[in-house]
DNA sequence: TGACAATGAATGAACGTTCATTCATTAGTG
DNA sequence: CACTAATGAATGAACGTTCATTCATTGTCA
């Protein structure tokens, strides 16, 4: 029944990570125990070590993952006709309608993880550096860009973006509770200003 | 000869909490064990519960001196003579000579507690509403208030200001080592970048 | 002053618990 | 049967917390 001979473990791995996200999550890295997991998978402990090598594989393959994902935003912020909605795209990727908050609690302990585990700091960092080119490239290539306000270069204006970006997921945990609508229209808003202020902060009056 | 005999007890205390935030910040709330902020005070494990009722206790006692730091920094800012140069105190708070990225790591780390306990969610709520106050009555009488781009309110410039400073502190754990001249550089860079996209934006040529 | 009593800051071994990890065992399938 | 998937009790290390004990300091009295 199994559709794939050659990988043959598909299905428990995501299962696991599936679980782990939510645990983690909930929890933290550190205080969500394997036995965690394993219920919040419907699974026993000792299947987890048949997938994964330890506890901090499952975090190193949740990392993966999560390059995995930015790429994917990225490529959809690419595809955006304009960039005001490669903005919008960029700047509500966490705005999952099934898990509300998990995504930002997740990638708020993954920077704190990264600051004492450089394992974890350097997969986050490469992460980091793929993206933040991908979007300077991005700006670079873009008509609106042909008048950039005053001397800030792509680079900066990627910095910016990206600060505001991780600023607004910072503080994004201490609100649970927030509708998945509720978030993105916030987190839209935020897009739609800092756009206003990098781009059409022209010397002639706004057209319309 | 003790000069206050009301809270008779302060070496101590600051003591267990230098110490605990060095460990915090070095291995997180929940991997630091009490042995090691004991062995980092240069004390013993029990002395510690002498101070504090447990280790919540611990981390709530940190929390509360953040939080005084912040409300520091913000009456800073209150008395620089120019919105520019209240702009680069409160983006450089962090960049302590002796304490290179440990105020990042920590603060990073709060979050992330705050995200799965409740108490300390209320606590940075708490810090971040005040602070948040604060700059919007900063902003608002203000000199260069009087011509704000655009439509944005001065609430929504500060949501962009404290959000830009919360993804700088939440990238700085990614790079180590970076002295604080460095960063404090850096951080000063982002502050004059947002103030020019928010406050010199205006409507006509530049006059200088 | 000197002898003794009282104090409480400080210690660190010990306790109960939790956790990641292992592995002997069982269930399922061809 | 042979083989793999799956189980979960068992293990030992590490943790937060407690508390009996030590001992320098201070107070008391002759």
């Amino acid at each position: 029944m199994s559709a794939n001979p050659l990988d043959s473990p598909p299905d428990r791995r995501t299962q696991i990570l599936r679980a782990a996200m939510i645990c983690f999550a909930k929890r933290g890295f550190h205080q969500a125990s394997m036995h965690d997991i394993s219920a919040e998978a419907g699974i026993s402990v000792g299947l987890i070590y048949r997938y994964f090598e330890n506890k901090d594989a499952v975090i190193s393959a949740m990392a993966d993952e999560h390059k995995r994902e930015i790429h994917d935003v990225l490529e959809r912020a690419r595809l955006a006709p304009t960039l005001l909605e490669a903005f919008e795209i960029i700047f509500t990727w966490d705005c999952s309608e099934n898990s509300p908050q998990i995504v930002s609690a997740f990638v708020v302990d993954l920077f704190a993880e990264a600051g004492r585990n450089p394992r974890v700091a350097d997969l986050v960092r490469d992460v980091a550096r793929t993206a933040m080119e991908g979007v300077t490239d991005l700006i670079a290539r873009s008509p609106e860009a042909t008048n950039l306000p005053y001397d800030l270069q792509p680079r900066e204006i990627t910095e910016m973006i990206f600060a505001v970006n991780d600023g607004i997921l910072m503080r994004d945990v201490l609100t649970p509770n927030r509708t998945s609508a509720e978030r993105r229209e916030r987190q839209t808003q935020f897009a739609r200003n800092l756009w206003r202020l990098l781009f059409s902060a022209k010397p002639e009056p706004a057209l319309a």
